[in-house]
DNA sequence: AAAGATGATTGATTAATATCAACCCATAAG
DNA sequence: CTTATGGGTTGATATTAATCAATCATCTTT
């Protein structure tokens, strides 16, 4: 692993403030691939021999069941995924897959769980990092529960707006027809559901949005930060 | 707290391994209350200042967006909840009440998280417990998106069933409208939901089930261990 | 036992969402 | 340049689920 990927994934959360020493141990267990697009790094109910991080790309984290398929989550550089799977050593339950090219570590799940147990910094930000997921689900639980699927889209593009910086024109980050699977909709439905945004002051270009009326969409979405500010 | 009730507590998998000392500290410090029923403990959004031990009764997780409320989760004895804001000292992301007269024992969160950072066991048992915490909420979520109520209704009852211990006949520990609302849909939705499975044998009489044709009924509801079985 | 409350059920209707089929459009391959 | 290909959109329809209203059942209180 060149050194600036390494300093990247030395500054994640989960990593910075463990002793050099382990953090150099992990690292010479991991093994770095560059992956094609589409393909599938982990499928759900496999062991969970490798704690993976992104430095490249994006991946796509989704389930399967009697034929259906949804979208959980997208996982952007730099930044991890099941860790809960590797410290339970328990099989993962989401399978993953690249959406592009991607640059992928994998530690080995039991390196994880030795250094867990020897650094106790590491120990500490494994739960932060566990807890923060955890509320995120709960968060993404109580929007499908509480919210239409008009609902979700709006309060989505608040947040996403808002990640973009705030401007009224901003760009998606999903291809949209797993906007769609991720919000638990259709891609016709999300399509319909956009032109339900209009009278918001919602245009949609592509994966350009604009939000022409600011206070009217707000005004609709009711956006909430115990469902929408996943900063807390 | 009587004696009988601190081995009780003592014996959850996140205490059973903490030094004495630090769990008897945690006690110390700890509020033993008996609550009425309909009692609302916590309130979504409120700083979480207590660590929550439900040590009889049984207590409902909710929450609540724009006028609506859904039950997420029931909290049995001996249990605990929200670790999880906690340990982040962030707010609750979901209200609690009381569903009958219970006796909760509250934990001031400073107290948990000190002894956390003080005790290497109790730390691994907290990452155990948010790591299961995580993936159940995981496993709710794909119940969600992938399936209809009506199969939601059908494996929950197949759980149910095998947690009462496998039998063809069975209490449902839910009111019938909580249990609507855990799964996702309304009273008289899951009032259908139940006779739209008598033709695979599911016979209801008040809180009591019967199920007259195990395999019909498990050929409909496609149960998966990934997304039903709680234990792994 | 009568009255009141609460939960459960049922029927009728409406709303939300999915499905199916066709078509559009951009883009990449031949 | 033409042809596939795949995502996106649109319209028609079907399914799923929510809402509204009424009734029934059960349990508690008086």
């Amino acid at each position: 692993m060149p050194g600036s990927e390494y300093q990247d994934v030395r500054k994640l959360n989960l990593f910075s403030r463990m002793a050099d020493e382990n953090f150099a141990s992990l690292m010479r267990g991991a093994y770095v691939q560059n992956f094609p697009a589409q393909m599938e790094l982990i499928t759900e109910g496999d062991p969970s021999d490798f704690f993976h991080i992104v430095i490249s790309g994006s991946v796509d984290l989704f389930s399967s069941w009697n034929g259906r398929e949804t979208s959980m989550a997208t996982v952007r550089p730099v930044s991890t995924f099941i860790l809960a799977a590797t410290i339970k050593d328990a099989p993962y339950l989401m399978s993953a897959r690249t959406l592009e090219k991607s640059r992928i570590a994998l530690i080995p799940s039991q390196d994880v769980r030795a250094v867990f147990d020897a650094d106790g910094n590491f120990a500490r930000a494994i739960v932060t990092e566990l807890a923060q997921g955890y509320r995120s689900v709960i968060r993404a639980q109580k929007d499908l529960k509480l919210r239409t699927s008009l609902e979700r889209l709006a309060n989505y593009l608040l947040r996403q707006q808002k990640h973009a910086g705030g401007g009224a024109v901003f760009e998606l980050d999903f291809e949209k027809r797993r906007l769609a699977s991720v919000l638990g909709m259709t891609p016709e439905n999300l399509s319909r559901a956009f032109k339900s945004l209009q009278p918001y002051g919602v245009a949609v270009n592509g994966t350009r949005i604009t939000i022409g009326n600011q206070a009217d969409l707000e005004h609709f979405a009711k956006p909430n930060p115990l469902i929408d500010d996943h900063s807390s």
